[in-house]
DNA sequence: AAAACCTGAGTGAACGTTCATTCATAATCA
DNA sequence: TGATTATGAATGAACGTTCACTCAGGTTTT
């Protein structure tokens, strides 16, 4: 992971990588199969651990806005303090390799997202989208500030992550 | 462009490039001085045409709102009626051939946003947050809303671009 | 208990392929 | 005819993958 966010998948050979985990190239063959394989497998433990981490303290039962600020607070401090495996996934979901997996991502670490909008917009407190546009409207923004944050354009404190989910709150509700 | 586009970049050999171009790849060597030149070249190149168009009709003279949305309707025109350009494009700005070129980005296409906003800071028409973040709540949005309508998760008719402007703009807005 | 044997993860040099780049030659232009 | 431009086979570096080999640990045999 570390070989790949800082130097993208192909400036990562399988040579830096084996070196980086302080083996030898031959034994990435003997786990995997190719290392095609080894990336893919690489992004779904990455994308579970994401997951798990999101849902922490979560509960359905919490007041909706609430709810829509937890996920989307996790997610900043997950992202912001692991900056390379947000550079793997942005790397790997932008690829070849992630467009395949594209339609995973809805069943994934999204899918809280998924039912957090699916019940407001029935309870008419979320403004009636397509829930890939209320995505879009949520995790682009998100994604971006990262990003901006990562190359030292934007400085993301706790005092203007509120002030961004804000925002997306805004884009999102009725 | 096309090819890398479809290929990603490595999966674009010069030689391939040279064969869809109808030229040799000898030729691209007389006027590049390398692949990465080559890249760089058709980003500077794309850029500006993609500015040239964003700006048709626009005047600074028309009432604040009409202007957000004049500025983004035309960027989703545009990104959506050159799906190649767009893919380039995307593709470029998170690899290493963009991430070092990541602060022209300021200085180029988001330009008349960066005056849109700067303004409506001033007039208390938008809220008061760095000009940064307010870039990724009205591009982040846009450009995963494409990506999702290029990949067919999503339809953007006019309707619907209209209702995504109008969210973004709630994002922004005061 | 000692000796002989087996197992399979680990190794890294070697292989075949792919690619960007070069350059001697040919074609075209002015 | 001389200058400019185009060609694509040749080159060498870099890469993913393979495979013959090693050896620490366990199992069986004596």
């Amino acid at each position: 992971m570390e070989t790949i966010a800082e130097n993208g998948f192909h400036g990562s050979p399988t040579s830096m990588i084996a070196d980086r985990a302080g083996i030898s190239v031959g034994t990435i063959y003997r786990y995997f199969r190719s290392k095609e394989e080894l990336i893919h497998a690489l992004y779904d433990e990455l994308e579970s651990r994401q997951r798990t981490f999101i849902l922490k303290g979560y509960s359905e039962d919490l007041p909706f806005r609430k709810r829509f600020f937890h996920l989307c607070r996790n997610m900043y401090l997950y992202l912001m303090e692991n900056p390379l495996e947000f550079s793997f996934v942005e790397q790997y979901s932008m690829s070849p390799y992630g467009v395949a997996n594209l339609r995973q991502k809805l069943d994934s670490y999204v899918e809280p997202f998924h039912a957090l909008f699916k019940q407001g917009i029935e309870d008419q407190i979320i403004k009636e989208l397509p829930l890939m546009l209320l995505f879009d409207l949520t995790f682009g923004p998100m994604i971006n500030a990262i990003m901006d944050h990562n190359s030292g354009l934007l400085v993301l404190d706790n005092n203007l992550i509120d002030q961004a989910i804000e925002a997306k709150w805004d884009a999102v509700r009725r």
